[in-house]
DNA sequence: GTCTATAGCCAGATAGAC
DNA sequence: GTCTATCTGGCTATAGAC
């Protein structure tokens, strides 16, 4: 028989790691501020995560496994080339906006870490290229597409995505906009990333 | 009278402390490891920098001088538009596969703090937007490009260039391909990611 | 499960000899 | 300028009462 209290505690530590992690990184989080922002005492976070990197690790995957499946959108659906640029440059666009923090976090902790990558590379939701390579291949070979390599594609779709968030507070600086302005410039990037993406490959 | 070996040893450090604070960032880094990299004694770091945070900060401030002169040969420079792509993509992957842990420490830190920035903009040597604002348009009226805001177009090519770098470990996972492969990806990229956006703009 | 109190450690900073 | 020794505070983690 488990309480809702504990459930609740758990998951109220698990989102409060969240913010401050995300916000610090893991050498700069404090565990006190977990807790504050948790509303529980300090040992608590003990009682229920044993120690500061395991519950960095809880943090981390919960966060690895919300991007995933946005990366599989372009790897692994049954969807056009078009389809998919313009889709998942709308939905990731969107996903961002509500989680900003997130690709810093990751890419952070993965530069100061990177045979974490190996560990994540073997787990099953972990996104494969396979699919999207044919795609492509199959795409320049008929004509569809001009010649252009899955993975230079790959990257830049990637890149033209994530870096607005992760540079944000330089990008801010370079064109001179406040975050109002620049929240409405990532806005419509929603379709603008397509188009660009689109021109470039177009026969 | 400056004795030579004051120089060195202030330099040594800066230049101990850059290879710390880029791998660890500033929460991350210890003051000692610096000394130990430097071969010097912890207590000098002190003696010539009074704190950790000023020695970052120096770090840090070296770290962006030798970035903004990068930005501003798209900028400031007078190149036509493609020159200034094509050569931008080549010198600056160049300048990064040199100095691969620059733009994820600067990227990071000016997350953690984002007023930073301001005080980096008010500084004479930052680059400005107008100039290559102004060069867009008049590119756009006379129909040598397509119709694209100067500040997407801006983002873009920071993306293309940039995020492969901070990223690598997560791309490396993806795309599932080992350090040398790696690196001649981003090679090929030199030429590949002006190709990329020239194809987009032009008419 | 939740709290208080504290152990134990480690890092930044400084005092002071040379 | 450079060293050793040490202070001081803050942090993770745990012991133990309730």
């Amino acid at each position: 028989m488990i309480k809702t209290k504990d459930i609740s505690a758990e998951e109220k530590i698990l989102e409060a790691a969240r913010q401050v992690f995300e916000n610090k990184g893991m050498s700069g989080a404090r565990m006190q501020e977990i807790a504050d922002e948790a509303k529980i005492n300090k040992s608590l976070l003990h009682y229920y995560y044993r120690s500061k990197q395991k519950l960095f690790e809880a943090v981390f995957k919960t966060a690895f496994k919300k991007l995933a499946p946005q990366i599989n959108i372009i790897l692994n659906s049954d969807q056009s080339i078009c389809e998919k640029i313009r889709n998942f440059s709308k939905n990731y666009t969107s996903f961002m906006i509500k989680h900003p923090y997130l690709p810093n976090f990751i890419l952070q902790e993965l530069n100061r870490n990177p045979e974490f990558v190996k560990e994540l590379v073997s787990t099953k939701t972990f996104p494969s290229m396979k699919n999207f390579q044919t795609q492509i291949q199959e795409a320049v070979v008929e004509k569809k597409i001009r010649k252009i390599e899955a993975e230079q594609l790959f990257i830049n779709i990637l890149s033209l995505n994530i870096f607005p968030f992760i540079a944000a507070p330089l990008i801010k600086g370079f064109i001179n906009v406040n975050d109002k302005e620049y929240r409405s410039i990532l806005e419509t990037r929603k379709t603008e990333i397509a188009n660009f993406i689109i021109q470039s490959i177009k026969i």
